[in-house]
DNA sequence: GAACCCGGAGAACGCACGTTCTCCGGCGAT
DNA sequence: ATCGCCGGAGAACGTGCGTTCTCCGGGTTC
């Protein structure tokens, strides 16, 4: 019986997403290359063979932690898009998004950017997962940009926005860029229409 | 005589400044990290030991390839800047000389970005000079906001604008990015006045 | 001409990384 | 009760890093 499977503990996907937030916390907090394996051992708890069952390779572990880390910010983004009114304001409840964000004590910037810099030239996969994140956000401004009739061309500026917020916020370590990007982005909106 | 110095060979600074190029390439095109001393070693063609009595550790030739990151940048700038006519043109003007900068094939984003997402956890000197870096930008582009006589509160909102413009470059592979900063900040400065 | 010494080259060192291997304890089946 | 086996733990391995050391050739000095 039992079909060879382990008797008890938590089943294998939540472990793989232990061993993924708690990578996250590592590599976003100091950079993917500044923490060992070791060290991710140590900190999920669990042994180096459980690790290299559950992922092949570092890089995987890295892969599989962008693409959680994709799936928390379009989670992000459309929760507080979600809860905002007219089209136009659901386009500024990204730079409120981003405000939140940026309060946190921890954030460090973009893990996309942060990643596609440290690894981007040595890695094609990490540099690929960046760009489609970035891409899909862009698709994403795109369809709130349309919903709100507004014209097309504004999109990409919007995101520019976003984007030039976020590294501001991160290497200037204040969280104004936010609503720097906020009150651009509404004389964008308006000088469009 | 001589002073016990060399008998001949180029100059001190040179040849510090040909190791800063050197690194630079490398550095820039590679990452940071994925660039050991003795790629740096062959690549410039100098003996380690040259190496070490030229700077006392790798972080230090990474903080002199920033330093001279920086003022390229700054030069490079302020000529398209002064190339310019008008306060208004050569507010617009930074965004030209991002669209140079894109179009470079060796582009892959900035530098200090690059290179905080990098080591700026680990580094604090390097984030440092990042911050530095970026706080001169904004520093600049008030200045220039000041001459053309628009609303203080124009310039974060330009900076961010380039920021933006230079990571979705980077990231998306594409020079676009900076038509659309500039097409967004004509927007911006007309609004302004 | 001989002693000295400065600087160049790159081998060597210690360390930390990613990955693999070996050992061991405990459960299930017979 | 005994055997077999699966999986956990972390020691061990090879590699490549940043840095240091040793050796050696040639130039300067008495």
């Amino acid at each position: 019986m039992n079909d060879g499977r382990p008797v008890a503990g938590p089943a294998l996907e939540d472990v793989r997403r232990h061993v993924v937030e708690t990578a996250d916390d590592l590599y976003y907090a100091r950079g993917i290359q500044a923490v060992g394996m070791d060290e991710l051992r140590r900190a999920s708890g669990l042994s180096l063979k459980r690790l290299y069952t559950l992922f092949p390779s570092k890089e995987q572990i890295v892969l599989a932690v962008l693409e959680n880390r994709h799936e928390l910010w379009t989670a992000g983004v459309t929760a507080k898009v979600g809860a905002a009114g007219s089209p136009t304001e659901r386009l500024l409840a990204i730079y409120d998004y981003l405000a939140d964000w940026f309060a946190d004590d921890s954030f460090r910037g973009c893990g996309f950017i942060n990643a596609f810099g440290e690894l981007g030239a040595v890695s094609p996969a990490v540099a690929d997962l960046a760009r489609e994140h970035k891409a899909d956000f862009q698709r994403y401004v795109a369809e709130l940009v349309q919903a709100a009739g507004a014209p097309a061309e504004l999109a990409p500026q919007l995101a520019i926005l976003a984007e030039g917020a976020q590294t501001t916020a991160a290497i200037a370590g204040n969280a104004d860029a936010a609503a720097h990007a906020r009150r651009a982005a509404e004389t964008l909106i308006r000088a469009s229409s």
